[in-house]
DNA sequence: ACCGATGATGTAATCGATTACATTTTCAGG
DNA sequence: CCTGAAAATGTAATCGATTACATCATCGGT
């Protein structure tokens, strides 16, 4: 009657399914752990107890004395992205398979959030942790380098050496950008970046004016508008095109969304797409096939970067020698949809009308 | 020498740290836990110890010890839906503020895949679960009440007692849709649903129905197309939809990836939105604002829900009384946008050319 | 100057599993 | 039937923190 009021529930312990077993806690933990180094007996009498009982083991007993938690940290810029968003199903598919289970370290697009999941790796809360933050975390006194912990960068190479990276062809794909346009007959140009300086976003804009260069052209014939990835980014561009004398006639973003941002907004003005201009995304996210006209774009194996990724990370966690493949570079592949077109001839306005911040300074 | 080669990286325990500032564990562990309740001259002894060692407390141990994880597992049909998305990014704001960690239990659409979750509750790796599935997961042998675990339910109410919820007014803004449909005209209504049997599915449909009963219209003025929350089930409504003699002139979808669907097939095959038929969201997505024409539809707070939903958690696991506002209703909101319209007048096959399973089977 | 209360610190038990090592059982081969 | 190796099981140390309890120091009040 004493003690009994307190626990609603019973704490079932290994112990007491060792006494109702009538064997040792050693040979319990066993027949659950390796139930082949058991007699066939013991492993049902253990296993009836168990079921008898209800145990489950208490993990942080567990995990205390093997060193292992089998949970992975996940570190990305913001949970609500699309395309993080399916590489973490990937990686939750192959966590899943391995028994892992996945911690989200979500930073919101807030760097100061960092701290708080290197506290956590470094705490051996997680066995690895996998990065699409393009950078190692810290927190002022540390960084997650330091705890040892097996770590994969995914989306974006690591600026240090030493940590496999699971990336996409981002600099050939936008190289391919500038040759689907220009192939088109466009001449005149824009860039809507991603967040200044990150590494896929520095990638795609070093491919796509390479891509310009071998069509005989130049970064000079290339707009850039600095944005973040999201679809604000387009609407700026948007507003800044329209007040634009000699307005681009294609426009290469470094995401969906703002592709997808650009085009409502210049739409709204009147201008269309694609027959007053081109626009071509990255990314390939499951909406761009459903807007009106369906968009052009550039189709990342988002699932499949997750899934190798989650996959590099638990060899390292089961410290496999390192093989080849350890890096990958995957394919992206071009998706020719509704909204590129060859490039508008004739005037050099092609909504001319509509250009407001000079008469018409036109050239051909 | 010896055992010196196989930590590459020093593992600092506690021990080691009340060595070096010359005090015991006790002390450490308080400077660290309980600042106040020690010297200055310790405190600043302790931290300078702390720093130089590089000490990070090995949280399995003090999760053993403290019987607390810090950590909560939110349990989701779909990591990559919008919504949840969304939801889960409120979540994680909350439990950010409260130093709470956050593990993923994504279901990918398979229900098997609970008994995993089960398990990782159960076995106590997190202190509490919000639950976003409609039910109670199971694993065969047991479910997670038997844990005796904090639980909250999110988007849908539990079929049992005694678990809090924050749900929206599903029921309320599914008969709003109808009062907003009817008023516009429309008698001839199509309602595409999510998964049968699923609880806001249920609230919603009977939402639309009484609304139609409230406009003097039945049940039998409403097709009803089974499907799933996503794009697809607006496909295949719409692909039943141009099959049909006698259209509807407005279809209410559960969700707006499959009111975009619809209305991308639709207009494929040169129906008309609104103009030939309205088509009314729900769930307001940000891509809802970005289609073309933009989406007609009930936005939910998303990120309220979440919070609010984490809040509660938060102080269940704080064994706080229960007040009142453990469970809550969230208002939707209707956004009025591009997709309704008047029902067409006149004949009543707007898209008679498009009928071809019957001639002119007209009527009005 | 002494007492008791208060506050700071130390000692050691504790959380609940895993596992190294010791012990017992089993069994093939002589 | 005996022997020794192999297999099964048991005993107890261990993981690394937190914290109850014991001890010691401090200090105001009389």
């Amino acid at each position: 009657m004493a003690g009994d009021r307190r626990r609603t529930q019973k704490e079932v312990r290994i112990a007491d399914v060792a006494r109702l077993a009538g064997v040792s806690t050693a040979t319990v933990s066993r027949v659950l752990a390796t139930p082949d180094k058991v007699t066939p007996l013991t492993h049902t009498l253990v296993m009836e107890a168990v079921r008898r009982s209800g145990y489950i083991p208490n993990s942080a007993a567990r995990n205390l004395r093997t060193r292992r938690t089998m949970m992975v940290l996940a570190v990305v810029p913001n949970l609500a992205n699309p395309v993080l968003a399916q590489i973490l199903r990937g990686i939750d598919d192959e966590l899943t398979r391995s028994g892992y289970g996945l911690v989200i370290g979500n930073l919101d697009n807030r760097r100061e959030r960092e701290a708080r999941y290197v506290d956590l790796a470094l705490s051996r809360q997680v066995d690895g942790v996998l990065l699409m933050n393009g950078h190692i975390p810290e927190n002022g006194q540390r960084d997650m380098t330091e705890a040892g912990l097996p770590m994969v960068a995914l989306c974006a190479a690591m600026p240090v050496e030493g940590i496999p990276h699971v990336v996409v062809e981002d600099r050939e794909a936008a190289r391919e950008a500038a040759r689907h346009l220009t192939r088109l007959g466009h001449e005149r140009l824009a860039y809507i970046s991603g967040p200044a300086g990150h590494v896929i976003e520095t990638e795609r804009y070093a491919g796509f004016i390479e891509g310009l260069r071998e069509a005989g052209l130049s970064e000079r014939n290339c707009l850039r508008w600095e944005g973040v990835f999201g679809f604000s980014a387009g609407l700026t561009a948007a507003a800044d095109f329209l007040r634009i004398d000699e307005r681009p006639t294609a426009v290469f973003a470094a995401c969906d969304e703002s592709a997808l941002g650009f085009i409502k907004a210049v739409r709204a003005a009147g201008v269309a797409v694609p027959g007053d201009v081109s626009v071509l995304g990255f990314d390939g996210i499951e909406f761009s096939d459903y807007s009106d006209p369906t968009l052009t774009t550039f189709r990342q194996p988002m699932h499949e970067i997750g899934r190798a990724g989650a996959d590099i990370l638990l060899r390292l966690i089961r410290k496999e020698q390192r093989p080849e493949g350890w890096n990958l570079r995957l394919p992206v592949e071009l998706l020719e949809r509704g909204t590129t077109g060859p490039a508008p001839r004739g005037k050099a306005h092609p909504t001319a009308s509509l250009a407001r911040t000079a008469g018409s300074a036109g050239e051909a």
